[in-house]
DNA sequence: GCTGACGGGG
């Protein structure tokens, strides 16, 4: 590891940063203090490491970055820091630079200032191609203004004639299908193809994805049979768009098959396959399967997520399966990603109603010795 | 990484 890299882990590494014993009280609020500080001390590491064009290329750290200030609510942080950029001439004169800009502000939910960079290019000598249209497209999705898509994606190509490419169908078709419009999903389609644009697999998935996961099962299989009659060949996220399809119909057998047989299509199943399955079974009620499926997990070298515990945990304890949602989480409780607070104030609760206090009391301190401050973690006074 | 588009869940 060079210098440079090891002081960029150091300083933007996403890992959670070893917070300081802090006394009993007012607890909360100076662990909100402190981790304000920190983002502070982020945004000036930030603001300064930009200096160096290395450090401008690294787009992983710009994201992480603008999504931990977007997520703690610091937007005037968010758009310190990319204001920043705009010095750097060299760098925001090219297309891409400036584009990754305005999806910055798109994934921060900062719709106006993707906007305001976007009508900025011209004075900052940089190109409006259909690269940048595309960064604006996305930034509209990202900040979920769904509804404006579509007239701000009519209006660029008339403004700027720039002629749309598969991304920009892609991104179009995305905002209809979040907001459940999939006629228009599927008219943007047909336009595809009279403009000679080759719907892709990623345009395909986004509809699988749409329509599955809204409980359109019907038209997602007419999907797929599109799919496969334009030779596009389906990957895991296709699958797994299908299998919470299979799930949502309690077509659980078939399920099961189709995780079977995706190897002999030369896919691999992912934790969201296997997620997809113990939902499906959580929703049925089915210990027995819940407990076996879990157990495969090692099996396929796949390991559960936080998203696993978030729909096992809080069903094993409406099967009054306490002792195995205890293990559990006391088994990943180190890890904070992968449980959250809600779910084991969930078990600390169960654990109460059936007297288990030794137990609840151990994990709420668990919980507290491994900084569970965002939810309140605590054993209910019994009375 | 020559920088823009699928990943949802309790």
């Amino acid at each position: 590891m060079s210098s440079l890299s090891r002081l960029l882990h150091r300083t933007f590494s996403t890992s959670p940063s070893k917070t300081p014993p802090q006394p009993n009280t007012m607890e909360s609020l100076s662990a909100a203090l402190y981790k304000e500080r920190n983002l502070r001390t982020l945004v000036d590491k930030f603001k300064s490491s930009s200096d160096n064009p290395r450090f401008r290329t690294k787009t992983a750290i710009y994201d992480s970055t603008v999504r931990r200030l977007a997520s703690a609510k610091k937007f005037r942080w968010v758009k310190e820091i990319l204001e920043h950029q705009k010095q750097y001439h060299h760098d925001i004169s090219k297309e891409g630079f400036t584009a990754r800009l305005i999806s910055l502000y798109g994934k921060s939910g900062m719709f106006e200032q993707a906007h305001k960079v976007f009508d900025e290019m011209p004075d900052l000598k940089c190109d409006r191609t259909v690269k940048s249209v595309n960064a604006l497209l996305g930034a509209c999705v990202n900040s979920k203004k769904f509804h404006k898509v579509d007239m701000l994606f009519r209006e660029l190509q008339e403004k700027l004639g720039v002629k749309p490419d598969v991304i920009s169908y892609n991104t179009v078709i995305k905002a209809f299908c979040a907001m459940g419009s999939f006629d228009s999903a599927l008219s943007i389609v047909d336009e595809m193809e009279k403009k000679d644009v080759e719907p892709d697999l990623i345009t395909f998935n986004t509809l699988l994805d749409g329509f599955y996961w809204k409980g359109r099962f019907v038209d997602g299989e007419k999907i797929w049979r599109k799919m496969e009659k334009s030779n596009v060949v389906p990957d895991i996220r296709s699958y797994n768009a299908k299998l919470v399809g299979l799930v949502s119909e309690k077509k659980m057998i078939e399920a099961v098959e189709l995780v079977g047989e995706l190897g002999s299509k030369g896919v691999e199943p992912d934790v969201q396959s296997y997620n997809a399955l113990i939902r499906g079974y959580c929703k049925d009620g089915n210990l027995e399967e819940v407990k076996r499926w879990y157990g495969e997990w090692e099996k396929y070298d796949c390991a559960p997520d936080r998203a696993t515990f978030a729909t096992l945990i809080p069903f094993l304890c409406e099967k009054d399966e306490l002792d195995w949602a205890f293990e559990l989480c006391k088994g990943v409780i180190t890890r904070r990603r992968l449980v959250d607070g809600a779910v084991l104030q969930v078990v600390i609760d169960a654990l109460v109603k059936e007297s288990k206090i030794e137990e609840a009391k151990k994990l709420a301190e668990m919980g507290k010795s491994n900084n569970y401050t965002r939810y309140k973690v605590k054993v209910p006074s019994q009375d």
